[in-house]
DNA sequence: TACATATTTGGTTATATTACCAAATAACCA
DNA sequence: TGGTTATTTGGTAATATAACCAAATATGTA
């Protein structure tokens, strides 16, 4: 395998990352009706505040969300609509999954 | 938040995190090309084979891979075409990102 | 200026991940 | 059967993640 093949799968595999968790995936989802402060992002978690914007800032670190500050808020927003495109995938994934599982019943 | 939309948030986040490595990356790549033996990618990737066998084992459990045994080998290939998707995201998201740090330039 | 709100950063702790080695298991062949 | 190859499993150690709290920073307002 050539180096910078490896290069190219760490750098996929960081924005694979930022979208592996519950409340990561939660925020794509809420960012996907459009862009929402850090605080409502945090009413909706239900985590803390601070827990929320290390979420935030390893999405915005891969370049999936971004973010702009009015007045005393900062409105994230999704970068990259395509991301959209995982859930489409990970559902068909489940669905399969649970295809599986009847089988077994 | 719903309890159920919680559950199917964790149910994809394991499959992101499936695929959240750059070998485990590495491996579906070779495996979009056709079924190959754990030997056959443990030479590809460069690790242990227990290590290469533990991906594997982590993908197909997240219903991303399947196995068949022939012989004394154990072919794996994809079993969802639809994460190869995944690629054609992050490869845009990469490349909007290299815009930005040419911008600084 | 002092205060209140919004957000990030630093610290700590618990848990998860990953790599390797060694050993167990399975299938084939002499 | 005994040996060889392929793969998985168990163990261990190093590193990475993630949650919360407390403190720092920034902005707007009285």
């Amino acid at each position: 395998m050539e180096k910078s093949d490896l290069a190219r799968f760490e750098a996929q595999a960081q924005i694979m990352k930022a979208l592996s968790h519950p409340t990561r995936l939660l925020i794509v989802h809420e960012l996907a009706e459009g862009e929402k402060c850090v605080c409502e992002l945090t009413d909706v978690a239900g985590v803390d505040t601070s827990t929320i914007s290390k979420h935030l800032s390893i999405m915005k670190n891969a370049g999936v969300v971004e973010c702009e500050k009015r007045g005393t808020s900062i409105y994230y927003s999704l970068k990259m609509r395509c991301v959209l495109n995982f859930f489409v995938c990970a559902n068909e994934v489940l669905k399969k999954n649970a295809q599986k599982q009847m089988a077994f019943a």
